[in-house]
DNA sequence: TGAGTTATGTTATACTATAACATATATCAA
DNA sequence: TTGATATATGTTATAGTATAACATAACTCA
């Protein structure tokens, strides 16, 4: 367990680390080479995909961008349209009554993609 | 309300009414090909937009595709991993418990992504 | 040494989506 | 009937996202 990083995903892990709001993956390779590493696609897609399988990223679908996320275990994704960061937040309460809900239906889980948009606390100012 | 549909959308909405599973723009656009409309990307995915606005269909995000759905309202999509089937399953209890837990954290929800995979009741032939 | 494995590099291409502009068709008031 | 407006459609090009396939390097360890 806990795999250490290769060069690629550490590079990669570093730069989405030091934005507020994810990153699509050209992007990623655009700050890659101004920053001196010339790499093509396959390159920033193996690192995503290692670091998504170490549990340090996510895809957001409704972005088709990356995110570093903290959060283990599955979570809620919540992505602000204001200033565009997103946080994965526990939930294990509502995970367990989705899966009654899909139970209920037959239906078996394997794999979860919740995310919401809207504001978050900062971009509202407190009033939600 | 209710506006009525459009050549194109009346064409796509029946492409995927007439398929078990999401297909992808360029495969609505493959169909309409050989069955005789040579259409092009913008055609279909205008189409698919109004349709998307009149809450016919959905683009299931995950599979970056696009389905029909029948629930009104945010609901939950069930994907089959095995068979493809898609379906938007009501669960109000369920997005008020989400909305409690994102207002907790000072989150203003407004758009809800909710995907699950896994198997269907008739691919799990009832053992969920 | 060399066989196996993992990481990386490289080229090309597939797949998904939209911009921008052109044309047609419908509606309705003057 | 004309023309103003709005809506739908067509067309070309291109932007943006992701992977296949093959080549090379570097590492490990029997």
């Amino acid at each position: 367990m806990g795999e250490a990083l290769t060069r690629n995903e550490t590079e990669v892990l570093a730069l989405l680390r030091g934005s507020n709001s994810p990153m699509t993956a050209y992007q990623l390779i655009g700050r890659m080479h101004r920053s001196g590493s010339a790499v093509a696609p396959p390159t920033v897609y193996r690192a995503l995909k290692g670091l998504e399988v170490a549990g340090l990223m996510k895809r957001i679908e409704t972005l088709r961008a990356w995110a570093q996320v903290i959060s283990p275990a599955p979570g809620v994704v919540a992505i602000c349209d204001d200033c565009g960061a997103v946080r994965s937040v526990a939930a294990p309460s509502l995970f367990e009554s989705l899966h009654q809900r899909l139970a209920a239906e037959g239906f078996a889980e394997a794999r979860h993609t919740i995310e919401v948009h809207g504001r978050c606390g900062d971009c509202t100012g407190g009033q939600a």
